[in-house]
DNA sequence: AAATTCTATTTGTCTTAGACAATTAATGAA
DNA sequence: TTCATTAATTGTCTAAGACAAATAGAATTT
């Protein structure tokens, strides 16, 4: 058993399971990129199992990263480190421009700039960084603040931690406490008033397990008045369907980040609308790439929270034309 | 590229890699056993790949859970459906006596059984749900609560759903509710008087997406007056050190359910013991079963919660023998 | 009886190279 | 431009065998 993999820090480099756990690449790919690009190039231990030095697994992360954009792997795997920033730098290069969040920072935003608010999260001081997110939530109103800081500031965070200058375990604790704090303002808001609105089952697919995008589509139906029903993350396809029948929902909102290939995502949501009843509305979002580049039949997809307000339109227009 | 595994459900069987995804075994292991054990025995599609029919699923869903729980793979890979069932049902058979929940079901917590509590969960109205949670933490007091009701409530959940008596969506659903009443109970407790406790960072290891042990320590340390950092789940090991020195915390608390072979689960903890300042504290927790098969140098297993008022104690007798 | 050491078995992962089909890019025709 | 066809790209699967970590069971000592 050449087992466990546990990154040694004495050792020459990390062995092929734990550069899988690291990087998201199968073992197998790893393999056959070494065959057809000659990247990476692993050392060997006694036994000729691949030992990765840790440069190279740092290459491979930027690497992946290009990849879940859209970038094709002959375009990128060669390159080296400082070409392969240069790549990563500008925005969600991807992403079609036509679905970027079209809407630029405005308003209420502008007072804190989200430079301090990067600032604020680098300083450690957890207590305090949710305090000063707990008063803008006040001062700003939850709507506001939801599209107007968390959003921006979660990508300015992302986007951060891709230039490495953030680290892990700052981009959990800007992520929990912003949880903690959207979570708080959802919870003291008053019960929507009945049948005002859809009736939502939120939740990701498996593989999926960032709940932040959630937590904001949440804020913002539950201001229009619709019932919301979490089912946190990664359920299981057949569970949504089933949490969908069991609950009678109106509307199934799924969150997508880019972690995982396109065709995965697109496969999975056909076989969730197939597998749904035809009059549950199904929306997705997030900066999945793979949810925008074609429309899919029966799914609304979301590029950011405004399309929140027209898809709620629609649905009562079109789910019950003789009011309600 | 026999490529993406969305288990069409007009077809025989499941691909290999959804079998993968579906019960955490890799697709070396199920290759090996069918050689060695001649289990699973899929069928091939037309070009040769394994079909998984979906009842042999099933049963090394059970044996994945039994394998996850001690049992060795030679003893059950075999078995038929029925025989893993009967080997499922006792709790959690492979636990050493010694470290099984001490306390039995006692005072507060049989004023409302837990049978009545399962029979709402299944009732799928998550307002009323979460109402009647938080009466019960009202009325019992935090700690009782946890303790006495939420503890031994997730045990009896766990157990249902591996009876088949709950479904996934079920078991989420009664998750994200008690992650609400305790977020909301934690947060409108007193903050802690100064130092009089030390500073804990909470967090799981990548592959430990259970957030729900962290949160009821959490409540409990808040209880005892510490100070807590929590970075959510899934935190890489290099990570949990960073943050550990960033935040200079005193002790680092880790939760582990039985969803990793136990080798792994050691030897990160060797790996994260040996990394981080011997002064800083290391407690593990949660029903992992390799946490207690034998003592770890340098690190604090607690089986159950009630060890928690113990290392408290000792703590604070032995990292501060003159008083703070 | 309990703890320890040693040996034998069990077990999961890694290795090789090649085949294949789904996806994406490029080419040609309307 | 837009659509269909061909070509290139790319990830996954298959096979059998080798190997070392982890565990069980026996033999030994405390």
């Amino acid at each position: 058993m050449n087992a466990f993999a546990s990154d040694s820090p004495s050792t020459s480099g990390l062995p092929i399971a734990a550069v899988e756990r690291e990087t998201g690449l199968s073992k197998d790919t790893l393999r056959v990129w070494e065959k057809r690009y000659g990247f990476p190039q692993p050392l060997r231990d006694s036994a000729g199992d691949r030992l990765y030095p840790s440069d190279q697994v740092e290459q491979l992360v930027l690497i992946s990263r290009l990849l879940a954009s859209g970038m094709r792997p002959s375009k990128v795997v060669g390159l080296d480190l400082s070409a392969l920033q240069a790549l990563l730098v500008p925005g969600t290069p991807a992403m079609p421009a036509t679905v970027m969040p079209a809407r630029p920072p405005q308003g209420a935003e502008t007072t804190v700039p989200l430079e301090d608010w990067l600032v604020a999260i680098a300083a450690h001081d957890q207590v305090s960084l949710r305090h000063q997110l707990a008063q803008a939530q006040l001062r700003m109103g939850l709507a506001a603040f939801v599209t107007d800081l968390v959003v921006p500031l979660t990508i300015a965070v992302g986007e951060s931690w891709a230039q490495g200058r953030f680290q892990v375990f700052e981009e959990h604790l800007y992520t929990e406490t912003i949880s903690v704090v959207l979570r708080q303002a959802i919870a003291t808001l008053p019960p929507p008033p009945r049948s005002h609105g859809p009736k939502v089952l939120l939740t990701t697919l498996p593989q999926e397990m960032h709940s932040l995008g959630l937590l904001m589509v949440e804020a913002m139906l539950v201001l229009e008045g619709c019932h919301c029903v979490s089912l946190g993350t990664q359920t299981p396809l057949t569970d949504v369907v089933q949490a969908a029948l069991a609950h009678r929902v109106d509307v199934v909102g799924l969150s997508f980040t880019n972690n995982q290939p396109g065709a995965v995502v697109k496969a999975s949501l056909r076989e969730l609308r197939q597998r749904l009843p035809r009059d549950t509305a199904l929306w997705v979002g997030g900066n999945s790439a793979a949810l925008y580049q074609s429309p899919m039949d029966g799914i609304v997809a979301m590029p950011s929270l405004h399309g929140l307000r027209d898809a709620l339109q629609n649905w009562r227009n079109g789910s019950r034309p003789h009011s309600g």
